[in-house]
DNA sequence: TCATGAGGTAACCGTTTGGTTACGAAAATA
DNA sequence: TATTTTCGTAACCAAACGGTTACCTCATGA
């Protein structure tokens, strides 16, 4: 098993998975109960969502509530950032796609 | 086959491959030149890439030019964004984790 | 104490993944 | 024309994936 994030959010029920826990800690149950497959099913995915750190569990009575850590996506957001200029307004202005560099200088 | 961006930068020789035709358009050759690995794995993982329109290729005699098209990860730029507030110190500046609301409100 | 509910996990299964070797097509070159 | 180079792809393989059912433990509540 591989196990890093960026094979951990490959999965669309997993991104369900963190998508269901950033509005709230679920027990696994609850977290079960919003899709389509079995318990164990789920479990299995929360089981890989933990090994990589994306969520923890807080055992709480007979429950195990589970959190989503966010932050751990801060590798994947790294490493497509790089390439952000590419589809971006923001760092890729509309306007400089449009006026020559000659005209450009005498803007400033 | 799934093949969805999510699933195609799961892989890490995938991601190297992004990597490197970030910087140049490149043979096929060329790129398995950078990997251990047979020109045939990497031809798979090309054809994953192409699938997913990652990456186009562009025949020139009797050599294919792969280029990469990083538009692509905007999809994954844009869900992982989401939750970006999680772990940038722009959006969550540390300020606001040690500062009750009561005194906030003073503040302003 | 006993039944019930939450949840982990083993065993199993079909499909996918990620690699290999072997072969063939088309372009370039001797 | 014959050979070499580039590349795709088929066939094969072991391992991983993503699901299931069955069974177990442990906490709760009647």
């Amino acid at each position: 098993m591989r196990r890093d994030v960026f094979q951990a959010i490959a999965d669309p029920t997993r991104r369900q998975i963190i998508s269901l826990l950033a509005n709230a800690s679920l027990p696994v149950n609850a977290v079960a109960h919003n899709f389509e497959m079995t318990r164990p099913a789920i479990s299995k995915h929360l089981r890989i969502l933990l090994d990589c750190g994306l969520v923890t569990i807080r055992k709480e009575g007979r429950e195990r509530y589970c959190t989503v850590v966010l932050s751990e996506l801060a590798e994947v957001g790294k490493w497509v950032s790089q390439y952000q200029h590419f589809w971006s307004d923001f760092q890729e202005p509309y306007i400089s796609r449009r006026i020559p560099l000659k005209r450009r200088k005498e803007d400033l």
